[in-house]
DNA sequence: GGTCAGTCTGCAAACGATCCCGGGATGCGT
DNA sequence: ACGCATCCCGGGATCGTTTGCAGACTGACC
């Protein structure tokens, strides 16, 4: 690889001049620059990342940890993230957490010093432990909030309230709900948003049929506690719970929509290729990583970490019920 | 942050004493030692990566290209390799060149100095431009093959061969085919080795009904060839076509497996959550990921990048196949 | 006690870039 | 012709670490 040692020798200059031809061409005649800018050419020089980060103490460069990249939802905000970075001129270091939340801490200090900012994407890890872990790095948090560390979340409450909308709307009054697990924070802010929402409308019930673990196999404990509740809608914590739904409730005779409406949440690729296709709310996710980015990015153009307005910055993106074949009229 | 300089000054010894009390202890004294070590713990030292990785010339980290983080595939090579190279103290950069081949070049160029070797995974890019883009740098091949590059990929040839086997054995004898992209390296492995596997058989004909888009709804179309062939199962190139046949099919008021059997390739998770459960082919996709970091590494160790031997490296993963609901006994 | 082998440690030079600082050249006005 | 401001450029220090080299010290042996 070459030198900007070997760029000035070709082009008859220093290190030095090489250095400003590149970064700050307005202190350099046009005539060296050209010159300088051209040998660098032929030689396919590119200034050395780990001499400049030395230099500079900036690594320009992302982290962004993530609790399970298989989860679908997380490679979104994944591939959000490395989008936006990328067109910024930023590689990002990705690791994966495995779901542990005791191994966060350690992910980020192996970041700390070869980043420049975190994207932390953390849905069940402990808040003091997090900012103990993050204590001097740009961080963004990503469908989590905490105090005095900007975030970029989903506007929960609201899908949720179109989702109970339409259901009113169909004239559904019994409405299950099969949440899912209790750490979950974003769980915990649908729950208290499709509470408020039931409030609101003043004639709806809410029959909580539970906690259920948010994969496919809850989804099949809890069409059973649907069917003996006897409600004509479910609304389910996420896609993966309202398939499983569905594929009890077709297992035992029950049809979707004419018996029971069935909703989920996130609406993930596999929400249409399933029979009724699936009736959920969209959670813009690649979108999430973008803005996570966008965010550390700007923060990083300040420089100061102690930024107060920045700090504070909570970005609610929305949600979109999206209507398929899984809900209808409730049975007369 | 705490430097080498700082935890000199505690432990009242220079920065070369530190320096080689954490990398070679047995070239220092066990006294000086056990003060450097506590010095270092009470600062909460860490060497600076970026400085270590300007005097030596390496990084410590890892490289990752994938076409598409949202394919479940990929989602779960980009896994393995994480777990992996987490598990040696590797942070490794991920990128996604979103289906973009001619983008490709341009992310290993941009890898090229901050990384010590590449997990490549480029199923459609020219071998030309690969080569060259990688001319000066560790390159592991994951699900695809190029002479004098190691590489890691599932033993297609078998895995197939073990679908038509089954196939056979229930009784079929005209098999229809549904291809994937002509472009895929691995499309034409599976193509070829489903070809094979028929000569072997003798008696049984494989239908091409064409060549599909490898998504749900390439599935929707490859289904209609089949049943106008009149075929009694068919292959196809990966789980999301299956699940668009079966869908179809479905549709058609054809059922599975009573009228056609359906087999899909890769295992992704839906493949158990439709109805009938796929049966498919399961291919280690985080062992990929995993097995080409372990190359890389051994590759980093050994440390001449001509070693002939290890460029030579080919690896085979062996493909299970997984037999669930979609496929039985043709109609008589 | 002097020599020598061996062990331990510090000095200083790298690695490759950036950037402060000062000097030379140039142009302009007087 | 001289002073002065302006513009370019090169020298060299710097970021934090590793490492070759050499000096200092210890202990042992003749």
């Amino acid at each position: 690889m070459a030198n900007a040692h070997d760029v000035a020798q070709l082009a008859g200059v220093s290190v030095s001049t090489v250095s400003r031809a590149l970064t700050a061409p307005t202190q350099v005649s046009a005539t060296t620059r050209e010159r300088v800018l051209e040998a660098a050419e032929r030689l396919g020089y590119t200034p050395n990342p780990t001499a400049r980060g030395l230099r500079l103490g900036r690594t320009h460069t992302l982290g962004l940890l993530v609790p399970d990249l298989e989860n679908p939802y997380f490679a979104s905000v994944t591939k959000g993230v490395q989008a936006r970075a990328r067109a910024a001129g930023y590689p990002v270091f990705v690791a994966d957490s495995e779901e542990d939340p005791t191994a966060e801490p350690g992910l980020v200090a192996q970041f700390a010093a070869r980043v420049d900012g975190i994207v932390l994407a953390s849905p069940r890890s402990d808040d003091e432990v997090l900012r103990k872990a993050v204590a001097h790095l740009p961080v963004v948090l990503v469908s989590r909030d905490m105090a005095d560390l900007p975030s970029v979340a989903v506007d929960d409450a609201d899908g949720i309230a179109q989702v109970l909308g339409h259901l009113h709307a169909l004239g559904h009054r019994r409405v299950g709900v099969a949440a899912g697990p209790a750490s979950s924070w974003s769980g915990a802010r649908r729950l208290d948003g499709l509470r408020a929402a039931a409030e609101r409308l003043g004639d709806v019930a809410l029959v909580e049929l539970g906690s259920f673990r948010p994969y496919f196999s809850g989804g099949l404990a809890a069409a059973d506690h649907a069917v003996a509740q006897g409600v004509t809608a479910v609304v389910a914590f996420n896609d993966l719970m309202a398939l499983g739904i569905l594929d009890r409730l077709r297992g035992r005779g029950v049809s979707v929509p004419q018996d029971i409406s069935v909703v989920g949440y996130d609406d993930v690729d596999v929400a249409t290729l399933v029979s009724p296709a699936l009736t959920t709310v969209r959670v813009p996710r690649t979108g999430l990583g973008r803005r996570a980015v966008d965010l550390l990015l700007s923060w990083l153009d300040v420089g100061h970490v102690d930024d107060q307005a920045l700090a504070r910055a909570r970005h609610r993106l929305p949600a979109e019920l999206v209507i398929r074949d899984s809900t209808g009229v409730p049975p007369a």
